[in-house]
DNA sequence: TTCAAAACATGACAAACGTCATGTTTTTGT
DNA sequence: ACAAAAACATGACGTTTGTCATGTTTTGAA
């Protein structure tokens, strides 16, 4: 479990391709002049197993990006029971929105999935940097659509899916974002419980332990949190639009 | 059913502060001179029972505003069944998001809750309008955010709460945005069936009818889809939140 | 390496929900 | 006002899923 948040790397001045940008694609259409003024503002914060990188309530402050690990939105109910939103992945970007902070706070909380590497910006130099830079704007508004294209991908099918063809399709979509391929199949590079699946396709544990076993049975899939290996796709493809 | 939506009603030239425009707190924060602008590449277009605005996989041309009526936003299954994402009222934007502009599809469909009337502009004139702009661009940032986060807590709804939970929260959520306050209690607006409640809160028709039977048992509603009335608020936010 | 904690697993049972069949009431268009 | 269509309603039954209890395996830190 590594030690706090608060190490901050970012006093070098800026390289005019520092390769720190290099790993956001959203922000690469910034002009050379403006790269080099964000880079200035960027703080580096990093985390691990345990931590939160912001709790559901507290005030919102940052603009963040993903660097490195996989990081987790999480909402939660007064008893107990977790539900697993959306996990970002190296580039994604969040609490991207105004909408957060207008003096609101967070509606869910961020968690690392392992250890993470976090950039962040305060929120007046986002705001700033949007004013100076359309380009930018477009792309966080860009960015937004397709996180609610997903968001609305995700209620189609906890709405209208059995239980086994979400899980199904939680798989596909880890396969495609997570995965690296190996000679048996396509193994997840994120350490995943039965839980952790449990929260993302809104179900129990035991359930999702359940329908694991059968997929495994069926030479689906193989292992468990620290190698999962998805086996056969395309049989996983034809569950989950079943 | 009102006849098909090409009924362009702005050949007026704008006065200053025409009531167009009021309809939609988002842009109300453009200058004068933008406004002018805005109000020459909107239009206007009316749809009845039965029309859609647009249908899942149709190209993407437009920017949309709800100026009258209500829009639901649809998505639905090879095999027949549908979901209702969102319901759109008055000042309501959609399609407001570039993603879906990249020569892409829209990834659901539009369609009118009874009469509606939309205004609409064309693409580039949007993407103009943002670029001209970064109040609007902001402004779109923060409606797409908070977009994102009512999806959020939508699907949170759907991943962790039973059926009565869902269909209680459905009933507050549309006293607050759709209601109107008479003596027994809060008469809803718009038409809305079983059918239509079931698809905004993932279960069936059946499902709805004997949980909306055991509400009206209890007196915290009455009526059916032509008057459906909210007799009990504080039960209904108890059941939601049990 | 060892031991405790976490994760995985399985069974029995109950509750929630979907499906199908059938019938009644309400709405709508003419 | 009337007929057809849509919406509402109810029962029977089976499936899916949640819950609880218990036990095994794996993981990770000292």
């Amino acid at each position: 479990m590594s030690k706090q948040p608060n190490k901050l790397l970012n006093n070098r001045s800026s390289a005019p391709s520092d390769n720190l940008l290099d790993h956001i694609p959203l922000l690469n259409i910034l002009s050379r002049q403006d790269r080099r003024r964000i880079l200035l503002e960027l703080s580096e914060a990093r985390y691990g197993k345990g931590d939160f990188i912001f709790r559901e309530g507290d005030p919102t402050e940052y603009f963040h990006i993903v660097k490195e690990g996989a990081v987790k939105c999480v909402k939660s109910t007064p008893d107990g029971k977790e539900c697993t939103l959306k996990m970002l992945m190296p580039g994604d970007l969040f609490c991207c929105d105004a909408a957060a902070f207008n003096g609101a706070c967070h509606p869910g909380s961020a968690q690392p999935m392992g250890d993470v590497s976090i950039l962040r910006m305060r929120k007046n130099a986002y705001f700033a940097m949007l004013r100076r830079s359309p380009d930018a704007a477009l792309e966080i508004i860009k960015y937004l659509g397709n996180r609610l294209h997903e968001a609305q991908e995700k209620t189609k099918i906890l709405a209208l899916d059995r239980t086994d063809q979400r899980l199904a399709a939680l798989l596909i979509d880890l396969a495609s974002r997570n995965g690296v391929k190996e000679p048996q199949g396509i193994r997840l590079t994120v350490r995943l419980t039965r839980q952790d699946m449990a929260n993302m396709v809104g179900t129990t544990t035991e359930t999702v332990i359940r329908i694991m076993g059968r997929f495994k049975r069926d030479r689906l899939v193989s292992g468990t949190a620290n190698r999962l290996v998805i086996l056969n796709l395309d049989r996983l493809k034809a569950i989950a639009s079943a």
